[in-house]
RNA sequence: GGAGGGGUACCAAAGCGGUCAAAUGGGGCGGGCUGUAAACCCGUUGACUUCGGUCUUCGAAAGUUCGAAUCUUUCCCCCUCCA
């Protein structure tokens, strides 16, 4: 392999399988390509499962190719098998088209947006799926496939060795996104596809279909799934999902989330998620003696990334105050509450039940019967204490924390 | 369409008239140890509570009963085999 965004891909770690990995190269070394990836519209953000393959899109970048950035408003009416065990909930057009908008902040967030070359083109599938006419596509689509093959791919495969029910719908997934591969192939000359290894099925069937309708070669390529050292699924925090939109999860929470990465998985993370040089990711493994330098760098880096330096800076120096020296920064979770509500006294149940601290009062009662609220790091032993303008010591602010981790400034408005 | 099996908390799975807010395992959360890591150990895991209890939960609805997750009826959904 000569190629070096190729290259750069395979040090990377986010080479996992490809169709046709010699040819493909050739054809990178002689010309810029286009590609594409395609991201699912359930939520109305993407979370760090995403994060990978925009990584990547940003390394086509670097290397000059041309991303098309697919969000498929048309097969998340549909909703993709691949990797789950039921139907999700089937979402209407409305909210999807809601999804797609808040989707597209974070890429122009994370890419470069301004060079002619290499600006991502954002399509959405819903524009020609939703013309789709059934007959026609039956025959000219439906007759390239066999029921014998598409029962062989996991995404089915799977699902019916479970025991799990898959509807016709979701049995036409497939279909449509090799419909999709082929519509990108011959409108916008996409000569490949790129997606998780979950996607390798549906990647493959449109390669297949390009070169049955148009006798033409197109690749495709797939990205490892991650593994944690702990064997979780990457992308859970304290708080559930790591959403990459920022009114679902602070910029300082999502430093905090890569700051409490496992040991094991630094190394790979710094070659995932940064563009740190892959030779200076593994000259400081050998030379950094204390691993926790490496996880601020890798939060910094991320956070960075998605939220710029200045965001990076307040959460990393809000991380040191809160957890180094036992004092707080401002980058916490706020809650302010009115002067004359302070005066007049609230009960700590009721502030960390309706402050979204604790998501009840008994899960409050119990939090503190297990000794985990503090107030300025204070153990707070008693349910009925009543908080007011004494335990702010003169300030305006005072900081209540629930375990170690989570903290949260109580603010004099 | 026919025959059989099944739907229990975040997940898996026990319970099969009262002692069931429901065993056990996993996960989650908290505590200890540490380094905001891992491993390990301990606690906790429906809501409200004046800490005496009270209220809502075992696919849905109705019923039997002093009393139902447990019995009956209807409905909905899933699975297996047959057509």
């Amino acid at each position: 392999m000569k190629n070096a965004f190729l290259l750069e891909m395979q040090s990377r770690g986010y080479l996992n399988q490809c169709t046709n990995l010699d040819r493909l190269d050739d054809i990178c070394n002689k010309q810029k390509i286009t590609a594409y990836i395609g991201f699912d519209c359930t939520a109305s953000s993407l979370h760090v499962g995403s994060l990978l393959q925009i990584m990547i899109i940003k390394l086509m970048q670097k290397h000059g190719h041309r991303p098309i950035i697919l969000l498929g408003g048309g097969t998340t009416l549909i909703g993709d098998p691949s990797g789950k065990d039921s139907t999700r909930k089937i979402l209407t057009q409305k909210d999807i088209q809601k999804n797609i908008k808040s989707i597209k902040k974070v890429f122009s967030k994370i890419l470069n947006m301004s060079n002619k070359k290499t600006k991502p083109i954002f399509v959405d599938n819903f524009n020609w799926l939703q013309k789709l006419n059934y007959i026609d596509f039956l025959r000219n689509v439906g007759s390239h496939f066999t029921i014998n093959k598409m029962l062989t791919f996991d995404s089915v495969k799977l699902r019916l060795e479970r025991e799990q029910s898959l509807s016709y719908m979701e049995f036409n997934y497939m279909i449509l996104q090799a419909y999709d591969f082929y519509q990108l192939f011959k409108k916008n000359n996409c000569l490949l596809q790129i997606g998780g290894s979950d996607q390798w099925g549906n990647i493959v069937n449109g390669v297949e279909l390009i070169r049955r309708m148009l006798q033409k070669e197109a690749y495709g390529l797939t990205t490892p799934l991650i593994t944690l050292a702990s064997g979780a699924k990457m992308g859970k925090s304290e708080k559930g999902a790591v959403w990459l939109n920022e009114n679902l999860f602070s910029s300082y929470e999502y430093w905090q989330f890569w700051r409490n990465t496992d040991d094991r998985d630094i190394e790979n993370f710094l070659k995932f998620f940064t563009e740190i040089k892959v030779s200076k990711i593994e000259e400081l493994m050998r030379s950094e003696k204390n691993i926790n330098n490496l996880k601020i760098l890798l939060a910094n880096e991320a956070t960075k990334m998605l939220h710029g330096p200045l965001s990076a800076k307040k959460a990393e120096s809000t991380a040191k105050k809160t957890f180094e020296s036992g004092g707080f920064g401002k980058d916490l979770p706020e809650i302010k509450l009115k002067e004359s509500h302070v005066t007049k006294g609230i009960n700590i149940l009721e502030l960390l039940s309706s402050n979204n601290i604790m998501t009840s009062k008994s899960e409050a009662r119990r939090a503190i019967k297990n000794r985990a609220i503090r107030i300025n790091n204070l153990i707070i032993s008693d349910e009925k204490k009543v908080l007011d303008i004494t335990d702010f010591n003169n300030e305006k602010i005072l900081k209540i924390s629930f375990g170690k981790k989570k903290h949260y400034l109580i603010k004099i408005i």
